[in-house]
DNA sequence: ATTTTCACTAAGCAATTGCTCACACATGGT
DNA sequence: ACCATGTGTGAGCAATTGCTTAGTGAAAAT
């Protein structure tokens, strides 16, 4: 009773206590420090800490009318499963935050099951922040698979990988896709889609409760590119041949329609499935972002949107 | 679009716009001003407003490690179906805050489904804030029926009425008990319960996923005495006789066995189920409420606790 | 034994927040 | 028109919080 494993389970019992009396409770931090027997700054530490590591959690209980209104009227209009909007900050319309803790209750709803789930993903960084959004549960029941390889043609691998991540959060059984995004040849491809791991993964995403995406533009700016998974004259044959954003490394135009170039036979992802298959969600916000998602919505390659304000309003206008 | 049916709703929209960049995108209230185009002191009020009325919440997302070892220890103990423990603010002991949290929670579970479901309910202070925590959900297929009238002898009601509330928090059909807690004579008992609607209440009782009951000491400071349900006379011959607790108005002594005394066969609540027959959820904390709930899973009148960690710690000590 | 490292604390300052008060403005009743 | 009433606002102050610095002591490394 009473024993930890070791200090830093006791740091974390510490801040989740000091974070209840704190949030739960009202008490200022100096109280806190009194009925704890600590110094102010130790429970200021503590709180911080506990808010970092998301030991509390912060959850919206109300549906801000214009956030709702702009996720009708998109999901009425591309007959989308759902569609979330989140509110923008406008002093930083590229942050994240709220898409990915939206993200995260889609998550946690499909993976709070108990029945065994299989979820495909793909990458990014949003995607990844929803992952440590998550609540902390135990699901060993659960598979999560990777839709998309994380690694780039010279090998080294980009830190927004979230199938192992999401797989280690909840105690899943993971299923990595172990390939870069796109490979050098065709051939090359059709090797590693020869193997018997690359059955696998198909065979459980077939068996997929959801997948959850991130998207990119294109552009000599795009994730894409920057993370070096395409070279410079790929991305400028993309551009060239008309693609404005990417699922999991699928190019697509600004129909959603996809676009005949030479990396079409080298992207080693799981086929992108048009129209869906299955639950769909694919997430993501900001100015950059508007173009792809309104291709993808034209292209029909996605069930669900998980979005922002501004974004959203932008996927509207003039269409 | 964007059109409000009455003012209160803009102001609750904009509290939660203003509690969503200040909780969940990490913004001071000085820039949130500044981005809503408001003053500092107006969005204090709103972020001030958003937590009052709950469009935020905080959640734990962590184990602590004692209250835990003390809700298996007492779950285990008494074979509970679960046991929950929250941290004590031992600045005030009596602080409901956390209990009736947990207690929201356990309850959102159940109601969260959409398949119909009927709920049972007593009264009190604690019930009544877990009410209040509940996420705002709508499910006009379940029903909330009430283990217990709130009307003392004298026809004023108790404040602490629970089931018309949580019925109207989630749009749930309301079954409650019109009657005192005690009657004043045997036939008025009698009488009441042999009305049909009694009847109909016992039915649902027995249709109920789980009951969810506070909990009283008995003694001339006991809530069922301080709001009027019982005499001076009563309480006074209740105490002589060994009464300890109560449950839904049914006093019992310390093995958790009922008090023959004369106001048993006046009391007009439903009967409490020993063992229970569902989910019997016990609700309530502090140093008052010690031995009763001792004397309650001595006599197994409960199959689930939410306490706190104070509370716990008595529970267990020299037994 | 000595040094290094680390974690913590106290102190203090600057930023942020909570709260009060006096005042403006709208509303509805007389 | 005039007056209560209440609702919201801006200013200002006090409390609280976030963060930095310097110092202390314990544990680990040398």
């Amino acid at each position: 009773m009473g024993e930890f494993s070791n200090q830093g389970d006791k740091r974390r019992d510490d801040a989740a206590r000091a974070a209840w009396l704190y949030f739960i409770n009202g008490r200022t931090q100096d109280e806190i420090a009194r009925q704890l027997d600590l110094s102010r700054q130790a429970v200021q530490r503590l709180v911080s800490f506990a808010v970092n590591e998301k030991l509390i959690k912060f959850r919206m209980d109300h549906p801000i009318a214009s956030c709702m209104s702009l996720a009708q009227e998109i999901a009425e209009r591309h007959q989308l499963e759902f569609c979330d909007v989140v509110p923008t900050d406008r002093a930083e319309p590229e942050s994240i935050g709220g898409v990915s803790l939206a993200t995260a209750l889609r998550m946690n709803r499909l993976l709070s099951a108990k029945a065994p789930t299989v979820l495909a993903v793909g990458t990014g960084r949003t995607l990844r922040a929803a992952v440590d959004e998550l609540d902390a549960i135990d699901r060993p029941q659960h598979k999560i698979v990777s839709l998309v390889g994380n690694m780039a043609a010279d090998g080294h691998a980009s830190p927004y990988e979230v199938a192992m991540r999401l797989a280690d959060k909840i105690g899943a059984q993971r299923f990595p896709m172990p390939a870069p995004v796109v490979t050098e040849t065709a051939e090359e491809r059709e090797a590693l889609q020869s193997q018997r791991s690359f059955a696998i993964l198909h065979e459980l995403r077939a068996q997929a409760r959801a997948s959850f995406v991130g998207i990119g533009e294109l552009s000599w700016q795009s994730p894409l590119h920057q993370d070096g998974f395409v070279s410079d004259a790929e991305i400028a044959e993309l551009i060239e041949a008309g693609a404005v954003g990417e699922i999991t490394g699928w190019p697509f135009d600004i129909d959603g329609r996809r676009v005949d170039t030479s990396i079409y036979d080298r992207v080693a992802s799981l086929n992108l499935e048009t129209p869906p298959k299955r639950l769909t969600v694919v997430v993501g916000c900001g100015p950059q972002k508007v173009s792809p998602i309104k291709a993808a919505l034209t292209g029909q390659l996605l069930s669900a949107l998980v979005t922002d304000e501004a974004t959203a309003m932008k996927i509207l206008e003039d269409q």
